[in-house]
DNA sequence: ATCGCTCATGTGATCGCTCACATTGGAGTC
DNA sequence: GACTCCAATGTGAGCGATCACATGAGCGAT
C-alpha cells in the first residue's frame, strides 16, 4: 500500500535485446520531482533551489528554509547524473582491486570507502584478475567509463602497474601498498622497512640460517618484503638460507614448507600470516617444534595471528590508515607523510635458535 | 555549431600551489568528444552515433564501421551521466555492507561485482556500522542518492533489516546470507541447515554435551546458525550444554572459551571458523586435547581452516555462488533456487567423546 | 506507374541540473 | 537625493545523451 502506483522500475529484461518493450502507452517513468517542482512549491526560482543545494552563501535564511521545506514535502532527491553532466564531475572514486577477500586489501578498501563518503564521494569497485592484463584493462576501462575522478589501486601486482603505466589514464590515482615508480602518488605501507624489522628480529635472536617464504613473484608487496629481507641480511653479512614463493594462501605456505624446511634452517620469515600458518602446520607434521626448533615470523598481523599455535610473531600493518591516507592524497588533501610505519609484534613463534 | 564557438576559458597554470600531490579538484575540465563530434567526424548524424552505441538493428554495417572508426580516432567515451539522465537508469547496483574485511562477505561482494560488471552494471559500495541505525540510514541514503537500480544487502544484522523494513526504499533489493521476512528477495546460504549438519555430526559421534559458540546476537547469520543448532539438538532430545556469544573474531572465541569449556562439555559448535580458532587456542592453554578431550566444529570453511591445529571440521559455505545468485535474482534473471546448500567438511578437530 | 511498406538515417525536444549573466532593492557614501 | 555597491534572486543556455517523430530510399505488389 505504501508503495503507491510505482510499478517496480524493473531494471530487468531490457538487457540483451531490447525489444522496445518500453513503448507501452502507460509507460511513463516515475521520474521524481526536480528543482523546478521544488521551486514552484517554494515559490522561488529553480536557481534558488540550486543555490540551496550547493550552500550558496547569499541566501536569506527564510528562503533557504522555504526551499528545504518544499524539498522535504516533495521527497526531493537531487539527480546526481544531471549534476555530473553539467559539472563534468562524477564524484565517484574508482577502486581497482585484484584481491579477493583478503584481510589487508579488504580493510584498506573499507577505509577508503568510509573516507570517500565522508567527503561526499561515492566509491565504485572493479575487481580484476591481477595476472591477466586483459582483465585489468577491462576493469580499468569500466571505471574510466564511469568517469571516476580518481583511482585507488589496491592491486599490487606488477602487471597491473605495468598496464596502468602504459595507459594514458587521464585521471589522478594512487596506489596502495607499494612504492612504485609510477606517476600517480603512492601511499605505501613501508613494507621494506617492515621486512627488515622482522628479519632483524630473527638475526638479533641469533639466527644465521634464515629462510624466506615469499609472496608471489609478481606482487609488488612480495617484492618489497623480499627486498627488505635481503637488505637486512646483507647488512649483517648473512645470506638467505632459502627462498620459496607462495601465493599468499595458507595452502601455499604448507606446500612451500617442503622446500624451506631443510636441515639447518632455524628460522623462516613469511611474507604474510596466512602462509606462516601453513608453515606452522607443516612444521608440526615434520615434528619440528616452534619456536624451539624453528622460529617463524609472519607479516600483516591479522586478527587471527595471536591465536595460531604458537602465537605468531609478526609485523603489524595499518591497512585502514593507509586506505584513509590514500584517499586524502588522491583528493589533494594530504599533508601526512605518505608512508605508514609498520611495527613488530612479538609473540611465541620466535626464539633463539637451538643451542 | 555555435556550441563550439566558446574560446577556451582555460586559465591554465592557475595558482601554482606547490602541494605536490595531484590535485583532484583543480579547475579546467577537458570535456571529451561527444556524440556530435563523432557524428561530424563520421559524416553522419548524432542519432546514428547513438544507434551504434545502442546496437540498433537497422544500421548499415558500413555506417556502423565509419562511426566506430571515428570513435576510436577521437578516443570517444560515452558519458554515462548523460545517458543516465535521459534514460533515468543509472546502471548502478548498490551494495550495503556492514562487514569489514571478513572472509565471507568480502567473497560475496567480489562475486556480486563481477556478475554485475558482466551485465553492464557498476557497483557502488557503502559500508555502515550495522548496529547504529543512523549509520545504516546514512549509507542507505547515500546509495539511494546515487539512484542505484538495485540493492544487495550484505549486512546481516537485525537492526539493518529493521531499518530497511521501515524505509520505503523504492528500489528492488536482495539480502544475502539470511532468510528474512522482508519484502525483498532473499538469497540465503542455508545456514540453518548447515548448523544442523554440524550439530548432527557431533551428535552422531556420540556427543551429548554440546556447547555452542554463537555469533553476535543481532546478526541474522548468528540466529540462523543458533536455531539450526538448537533444532538439531531438539530433534534428538538433547539440550545445549552451554551457549556463549562472541563477535565473530578469534579473540572473542578465545574469551568465550572460559564460559564454554566447563567440565562435562565434550564438543563445541562454533558459529564461524575464526572463533573456533580462538577456542582451539584456549583449549590448548587449558590442557584440553582436541579432538580427544574436546571436539570442535566450525562454520564457513575459510581457506585457513584446514591448517589450524588440528585441522578444523567445518561447514563449507559458497559465498561466491551466493553473491552471483543474489545479483541474478536482483536483475530478475534468477531461475536457480534461492538457497545455496552448505556441506560438511570433515577434518581432525572432531572425534567421538572420551569414552 | 502507384501504392504501401520496411530499412536507414536525420531533426528537434528533452532529461535535471549548474553556469554566466541580468535584474532587483536597499544600505552606505558623498 | 543621486550615486555606487552588494546581497538576493531570476532568466536563459547548454551539458551529452536518448526518445519520438519525420524523412527519403528501395522494393515488391497492385
Amino acid at each position: 500500500m505504501s508503495r503507491t502506483e510505482t510499478p517496480p522500475p524493473d531494471p530487468v529484461g531490457t538487457t540483451p535485446d531490447a525489444t522496445g518493450a518500453t513503448s507501452g502507452a502507460s509507460g511513463t517513468k516515475p521520474r521524481g520531482p526536480s528543482v523546478f517542482d521544488v521551486a514552484k512549491a517554494a515559490g522561488v526560482s529553480h536557481q534558488t533551489v540550486s543555490r540551496v543545494l550547493n550552500d550558496h552563501p547569499s541566501l536569506r535564511p527564510a528562503t533557504r528554509q522555504k526551499v528545504l521545506d518544499a524539498m522535504r514535502e516533495l521527497g526531493y532527491r537531487p539527480n546526481l547524473a544531471a549534476r555530473a553532466l553539467v559539472t563534468s564531475r562524477s564524484r565517484i572514486i574508482g577502486i581497482l582491486s585484484t584481491a579477493h577477500g583478503e584481510y589487508g586489501p579488504a580493510s584498506s578498501i573499507a577505509a577508503v570507502e568510509a573516507a570517500a563518503r565522508a567527503r561526499g564521494y561515492s566509491v565504485s569497485i572493479a575487481t580484476a584478475d591481477g595476472f591477466d592484463p586483459a582483465s585489468v584493462n577491462e576493469a580499468l576501462e569500466h571505471l574510466l567509463a564511469l568517469s571516476v575522478e580518481g583511482l585507488v589501486v589496491v592491486a599490487p601486482q606488477t602487471p597491473v602497474l605495468a598496464t596502468l603505466e602504459r595507459l594514458p589514464i587521464g585521471v589522478p590515482f594512487v596506489t596502495l601498498q607499494t612504492l612504485s615508480t609510477l606517476d600517480g602518488s603512492t601511499v605505501a605501507l613501508d613494507q621494506h622497512h617492515g621486512a627488515r624489522l622482522a628479519t632483524a628480529h630473527l638475526a638479533d635472536l641469533g639466527h644465521t640460517a634464515i629462510a624466506h617464504l615469499a609472496g608471489p613473484a609478481d606482487w609488488i608487496d612480495a617484492e618489497s618484503r623480499d627486498s627488505g629481507f635481503r637488505a637486512e641480511l646483507a647488512s649483517r653479512g648473512l645470506r638467505a638460507a632459502a627462498v620459496e614463493a607462495g601465493d599468499w594462501s595458507a595452502d601455499s605456505g604448507y606446500e612451500a614448507a617442503r622446500a624451506l624446511l631443510r636441515p639447518g634452517v632455524t628460522a623462516v620469515f613469511s611474507a604474510n600470516d596466512q602462509m606462516a600458518l601453513g608453515l606452522l602446520h607443516a612444521a608440526a607434521e615434520c615434528g619440528l617444534a616452534v619456536p624451539d626448533d624453528l622460529s617463524v615470523v609472519g607479516f600483516d598481523d591479522t586478527p587471527e595471528a595471536r591465536h595460531y599455535r604458537p602465537g605468531l610473531t609478526t609485523v603489524r600493518q595499518n591497512f585502514a590508515e593507509a586506505g584513509r591516507r590514500a584517499l586524502a592524497r588522491l583528493l589533494g588533501q594530504a599533508e601526512a607523510p605518505p608512508s605508514v610505519e609498520p611495527a613488530l609484534v612479538l609473540r611465541g613463534s620466535s626464539a633463539p635458535p637451538p643451542h
